[in-house]
DNA sequence: TAATTAAATTATCGACTGTTAATATAATTA
DNA sequence: TAATTATATTAACAGTCGATAATTTAATTA
């Protein structure tokens, strides 16, 4: 469909290899998750892996990395295109769209974020949300003035958009048990955007 | 100071493997934290720990309940004195002050909400946000109608209110590489309480 | 103080961890 | 097809995992 190109079996068997690892280092973290456990489920021996990546750290990153990418891209066409402060009333809605083709990422996301500050994933999110808060703060400063005053408080939104969007995804086993529903279905992801659009709408008039 | 109870020596050291063990469940999770660690961080040896819990899993249960008892009291609390919506309006507020007491809890409870839908984590945080639910509905039900009509709407907004507050706390590394300050730092813990505030008034203007 | 119980230790278990070496098989290029 | 490179395998490594048994030391109770 989107991608016919020719794949070497190397490449392929690494597509395997990153395919199995993203939902278990998502739901078992870096140090939760054997490259046992991955192997098996990529259907080939262990040492094989050692052909596509040099380590266990190094796969992890490539993991991150992919699963940044689409994030990554569809962040800056937004950032480019939206003017203003539409830039934050529409973000959370497009992230979630993007978040439910993999819904394990937003766990990745989050177990990245918890490791030690100089770590490979921590570095991966903090450079990826750092363009939010300079894109946002142009944004914001431009419409309303120095309301917003300095960067704590910018900061403060960035990281509440960011657990808003990416917790609703984490919380899937909790919303079964409080709505007895799937989180994942479309007139749930429904509510959910609706609420967001409306949160932010309301966040940003406190401003005006 | 506040509690000059009698404790023997077993309770004493009891103690002292879960306040090892709380941060690091907190930050490497059930599967990503051993034994040896603990004890370690505990000043014992690794059967010793068996004199105490007589299990890994009991002893992350011991952690999570201890660090829930607090939350729950002092809930129960506001949900007892407090009238109407303003359960809703302060209890982040209140949420942010007891985390604060304990930072490293938030972290524990959003690893217990990822383990398996069985799990003794996610039972216990289950039962303790449905009151929120049970509660929250009844409070608003009475106050605005059936604005919100429905259980998944409300369990919307509690994993909202939920992830707000506690996704602050595991934010650390984030907020110090976005703002260059300590998310724990009381003028900044001030400003979450405010914005919280804020954002919790407006989402219920929504329904008014 | 003596008896009893609680709490700690050392030694050890089989299973699992990430990784490497040596080697065989399959795919690609000459 | 032959030569070469890419990709896979089996075997083995030192270190760690959670847990148990047997035993010694310390604390509590009689």
């Amino acid at each position: 469909m989107t991608d016919t190109v020719k794949l070497s079996k190397g490449e392929k068997t690494a597509q395997r290899i990153l395919d199995a690892a993203e939902p278990l280092f998502a739901r078992h973290g870096f140090e939760g998750t054997s490259l046992r456990q991955i192997t098996r489920s990529a259907g080939i021996t262990e040492p094989g892996l050692y052909n596509h990546f040099s380590s266990k750290q190094e796969l992890y990153a490539a993991v991150l990395e992919r699963a940044l990418k689409p994030m990554s891209t569809a962040m800056d066409e937004h950032l480019a295109q939206t003017p203003g402060l539409r830039v934050y009333t529409e973000l959370p809605g497009l992230m979630t769209d993007i978040l439910l083709q993999h819904p394990p990422i937003a766990a990745l996301f989050q177990q990245a974020l918890q490791g030690e500050r100089e770590s490979v994933g921590n570095q991966l999110m903090q450079q990826w949300l750092d363009r939010l808060v300079v894109q946002g703060g142009h944004s914001i400063e431009a419409m309303v003035g120095s309301t917003i005053e300095d960067r704590a408080n910018l900061a403060i939104h960035v990281i509440a958009m960011f657990n808003l969007t990416t917790g609703y995804f984490l919380s899937q086993n909790l919303f079964a048990a409080l709505a007895e529903g799937d989180i994942l279905a479309a007139e749930n992801i429904e509510r959910q955007k609706r609420f967001l659009s409306k949160l932010f709408r309301a966040m940003l008039i406190v401003y005006e």
